[in-house]
DNA sequence: ACTTCCAGATGAGTTTAAATCATCTATACT
DNA sequence: AGTATAGATGATTTAAACTCATCTGGAAGT
C-alpha cells in the first residue's frame, strides 16, 4: 500500500479540528505523531496538505479536497461499525405492546442478569423501524408462517382476577373480555372451540372486545373480571398471584409467536436472546 | 482506538472476494495476516464476520453489513488519494484552441524536460471539464478579471507569412485576417487603435474574420497573407520564421490570459506550471 | 476408502511501522 | 522583551503487524 490509513486518519482529524493537538487528543497520540504522520502523507503524496503559517495551520485547496473525502468515506465506515460493535454486545428487539408489557420488559432483568455482556433494547409499536439488526417478534397466523420462524404456538384460556370465586358457567350471564386485533386480517380468538372443550357450548356469555389483550387482561384484574386470553401472557400473572385459573382447559389456537427469517441473526447475541425467548414463552 | 483500519481494509478485500488467499495476494501479505487480522476484527467487535465451513468461507449477514459500508468508505477514499496523487506528479490544463495549439502544445516537451516529475496533460474544448485539479487559462476582458489572476496582457500587430514583402498600406487594399470571437461579449480586436498608433488610418483595408485566432494565423501562412493578431500567438512563429513582423507598433488591448482563481492552485506542481507558462508568455 | 491437496487456523518469533521523547523553531500573547 | 504554545525534527523505543512453521478439516482424485 502507498499511504497508512492511520496516516490518513490522522490527517482527517487535523483537518477537521484545523489543529495537530486537538487531533492527537482525539486519537489519544502526541502531536509529535500527528505531524509525522502528516509529512509522511505529504511526502508520499507529493503535495502539500497543510500550509503551515509557523505555529498556525491552515488546509491547502488539496488539502481541503483530500479531507472531504476522508471525512465522508471514514464516517462510513465508523458509522457500520458502531452499529456493528452494538449488534455484538446488545439485543435489540420489538414485538407487540402485549408481549412487551405482560412478559418482555417483566423478564429483561433476567436476562441482563445471565447475560451480563449482553444488553437488551425492547420496543415496541407501529415504527417499521426495519433495521436489521432489531430482532422483530411478532404474533400471527401459523399457516402463513415459516415452520422454523415460530418461538411459541398459543393456547387460550379463561383467566380471572386473583381470589374470586369461580363463576358458574351453567347459570348466569358470564361477561368475558376477549379481544380483537385491529389486524383484520388476524382470526378472532378461539372461543367456540374453547367452550367445546370443556363442554360449556350453552353457556350465557356476554364478550367485551379490546383490541390487544393486554387490555383485557388489566381491566379483567381491576374489576375482578374474567378475560378469555392466550397463555403466554398469562403465565407470569398467574405465577404472581395477580390472575387465577379455574378448572378449564386451554385450546390451542392458530395463533404464534414468531420471528421472521429467524436463522438470518446469526450474532451470538441473538442467538442467546433467541434461545432465551423461546424458553421462556414454552415454560 | 477500537479497531484497527489495516485488519478492516483486510476484512474488505477478504470479503469481495470471498477469500483470504485471493485477499492476500491483493494486498502484498500472506494469508495468515488476513486470518489474523479477521479474527482480531472479529474478537474485538464480539461478532462473527465470516462463516468457516472447513475451507470455504462465506459472510455472515453482520459481515455482509460491514463489507458494505467498508467497501463504499475505502472506495471514497481510495479514488480521492487518485486524484491528489495525480495532482502531485501532474499539470493538467484547459485552455483555448489557439493558446494550446501555438504555445501550450509546442512547448509541453520543453516543459517536462525542464520537469521531469511532472507530466503534463493539455486540453481544449467547451467540456467544462471543471474538475478542481484541472488549470484553466482563459482567454477574456481584462477589466472582468481579478489583477492577481492576470497571466499575461495581450497586444496585438500586423503579421505576414515568411517572404513576403511588407505591404504598402498607403496604396493598395489590403486583406486582413481577423477575428471575431463566437463568445459576443468579448469586444473585437484593436484594429482602429493599431491604425491610430501606426498612422495607418487611411488605409484601405479588407477584413476577413475568423471565429478563432488559430485560424487567421494558419490562413495567412497558407496564402501568404496578413493577419492582425495577438502577440502571445505568433511570437514562437516569428522565431522560427514561419511568421514576419514588419515595421508596425503592436498595440496594448484589453484582452488578457488569465487563470481564474489562480492563488488556489497552489500544489507543487501547479506552483511550477504557472510560474513556467507566465514567463513563456511574456517572453 | 484412502491419500493428496488446499484454504484457513493457531501460536511463536521476527520485522518494521508507528509512537514517544528530547530538543529546537517560530509566533502569538502579555 | 519574555513567556507560553504549536508544531518540526531526529533519535530511540515500543507495539502492532507480518511471517514462518505447524496443524486442522473438508474436497477432489484415484
Amino acid at each position: 500500500m502507498q499511504v497508512s490509513l492511520q496516516a490518513l486518519k490522522a490527517f482527517e482529524s487535523a483537518a477537521r479540528q484545523g489543529s495537530f493537538k486537538l487531533a492527537a487528543e482525539e486519537l489519544s497520540l502526541t502531536p509529535t505523531a500527528i505531524s509525522h504522520h502528516i509529512s509522511n502523507l505529504e511526502s508520499r503524496l507529493n503535495v502539500d496538505l497543510f500550509h503551515r503559517q509557523g505555529r498556525r495551520i491552515s488546509l491547502t485547496g488539496t488539502g481541503i479536497r483530500l479531507a472531504k473525502a476522508t471525512s465522508d468515506g471514514f464516517r462510513i465506515i465508523d458509522s457500520a461499525l458502531e452499529e456493528v460493535m452494538k449488534a455484538g454486545n446488545a439485543v435489540r428487539v420489538t414485538t407487540t405492546s402485549s408481549l412487551a408489557a405482560m412478559v418482555l420488559i417483566p423478564s429483561q432483568h433476567e436476562f441482563e442478569q445471565a447475560n451480563p455482556d449482553i444488553s437488551m433494547e425492547i420496543s415496541t409499536g407501529e415504527s417499521v423501524n426495519s433495521q436489521s439488526y432489531i430482532i422483530p417478534i411478532r404474533f400471527g397466523d401459523v399457516s402463513v408462517v415459516e415452520d422454523s420462524d415460530v418461538i411459541r404456538s398459543e393456547s387460550f384460556n379463561v383467566f380471572g382476577a386473583y381470589g374470586i370465586a369461580p363463576p358458574s358457567w351453567s347459570n348466569e350471564s358470564i361477561t368475558l373480555f376477549t379481544t380483537e386485533w385491529k389486524n383484520k386480517s388476524l382470526p378472532a380468538p378461539p372461543l367456540a372451540a374453547w367452550l367445546e372443550e370443556n363442554g360449556l357450548d350453552g353457556a350465557n356469555i356476554k364478550l367485551k372486545k379490546f383490541d390487544q389483550e393486554l387490555f383485557g387482561i388489566q381491566q379483567a384484574m381491576a374489576e375482578n373480571g374474567l378475560v378469555f386470553c392466550s397463555t403466554t401472557l398469562t403465565k407470569r400473572l398467574v405465577k404472581s398471584n395477580l390472575l387465577q385459573q379455574f378448572d378449564t382447559r386451554p385450546v390451542k389456537s392458530d395463533f404464534c409467536y414468531y420471528v421472521p427469517n429467524k436463522d438470518s441473526y446469526e450474532t451470538r447475541s441473538s442467538a442467546r436472546f433467541l434461545n432465551w425467548v423461546e424458553d421462556i414463552l414454552n415454560q
